[in-house]
DNA sequence: ATAGAATCGGAACGCTCGGCCCGTTTTGGT
DNA sequence: ACCAAAACGGGCCGAGCGTTCCGATTCTAT
């Protein structure tokens, strides 16, 4: 099956390998996929080659560095979650669609520590998923995410990237939370925070010109002045909260 | 200001230290809760030491080990958490209490990757902050809940636990978005879940008895079999995009 | 001021782990 | 069956880090 996503990925030529090559290739793959989802990218080189059943020259010959076979395991399970959406994209009743396509990704991925850190490294900019791995994702995701938002299922004012960083915070609770309790208890919350009501708050606004700042303890509004100061404050009360905890 | 929280440490004798001594133990602590909080556990106890202005050995003089480093600088923010808390049991209007101080512990502690790190590994049983500070934590967070909740602002189906993860939550996603994005966004769509109203889910139960499950693709209900299965599905469809997705 | 003890500092140690090298084994075309 | 090329495997190296040790230094009681 699929192994397409070699041609764009770091390691070099997929074709014309000897039989035990692909073979050991394989292995290799799937020892890295399950050691990674349990254990992170903290497993050893070692231990993967171990559970493939190869030496470590192996796998250094397959995969130029620890990362490059890690990012491989990753984009792979990345693309298959976009390829479910994009399938999704015509289905009918789009708010249930969408509700069930994020409890699905939550759900099949909550065990899935390689994931997780991931989507934490690539955040901070140490980790980069095949350019157009991750944008590819979100476009699918818009699609099913406009489409609950026309037929009334979702709330307005959330965009793409809150429900991505919406996924993240569920994997993360969800493994928190442990296989024991209660799984996906904490993604229908969050799911109920989409839905629209009456019960619904205005979300601070995501960048632009800011005139204006959050009081840095209570979170009530406040006017900023010009002055590039570092943390605002609403009143007496908050500022000397502030120093109290800057206190340590 | 208090150092009490010393006395409960595994850290001996905190009495009858040569000046020197205690200068240079407040040096390390400051350092080592900088540093934690900007880059975790992963920062290197020599470069504490540099920034304390101090040696190695002098690091390991004052705590046995790094781990006890990180420990005395978690739990001493906890414990901020759980003073404010309990300052906050009998002020007026539990339910904007309860939301102003969600969002407050989130704001100030979105930057600090120590304690995420901790709140991470106390949940896979890797890591215990000193017994008792997480249970104080959370009982002071019940009380707020509680009221919050019989003031009718908060849904009655939420426990303090689905309160705590969800901090987690909230943590990790302001982190992943960084201080640009849009600071406090993800916490107040959370805050929204938590809200009564005509549009909120029943929730997953926490544990009990299991006589159903959910379809490991859909999430549909699926009655349990008493043959220890592994994983259920609702249907043919189901089962077979499991196995789509089993077949990497 | 002085002596003795407490503390300091950083060199050294041991361990883990990723990456590389090269003698040995396997493969597949002839 | 044979052989050259491809692939294997694990020993080896170096880097990074936590911890330990001990001679040098600083403090404080007298």
């Amino acid at each position: 099956m699929s192994r397409r996503w070699n041609t764009a990925a770091p390691v070099p030529a997929p074709a014309a390998l000897r039989a035990d090559a692909r073979r050991n290739r394989a292995l290799i793959l799937d020892a890295a996929r399950s050691a990674f989802e349990e254990r992170g990218l903290g497993v050893p080189l070692g231990e993967i080659a171990r559970r493939a059943g190869v030496g470590t020259g192996t796998v250094h010959r397959h995969f130029p560095s620890k990362e490059a076979l890690f990012r491989a395991t990753v984009v792979d399970r990345i693309r298959l979650f976009t390829d479910t959406a994009r399938e999704l994209a015509d289905a009918p009743d789009p708010g249930a669609v969408f509700f069930r396509y994020l409890a699905a990704v939550v759900r099949l991925s909550a065990r899935n520590r390689a994931l997780l850190e991931a989507l934490e490294a690539s955040a901070e900019g140490l980790f980069e998923p095949t350019p157009g791995v991750e944008k590819g994702f979100q476009e699918a995701l818009g699609v099913l995410l406009t489409r609950a938002q026309k037929a009334g299922a979702v709330r307005k004012d959330v965009e793409v990237e809150d429900v991505v960083t919406l996924l993240f915070g569920c994997l993360s609770m969800e493994r928190r939370r442990g296989p024991a309790g209660a799984p996906g208890r904490m993604t229908a919350l969050m799911c109920d925070s989409l839905r629209p009501g009456r019960n619904v708050t205005k979300l601070p606004a995501i960048p632009a010109g800011r005139d204006e700042t959050a009081c840095a303890v209570c979170g009530e509004p406040v006017a900023v002045a010009r002055t590039g100061r570092r943390a605002r404050y609403c009143g007496g009360a908050c500022r000397q909260k502030a120093h109290r905890l800057r206190a340590r």
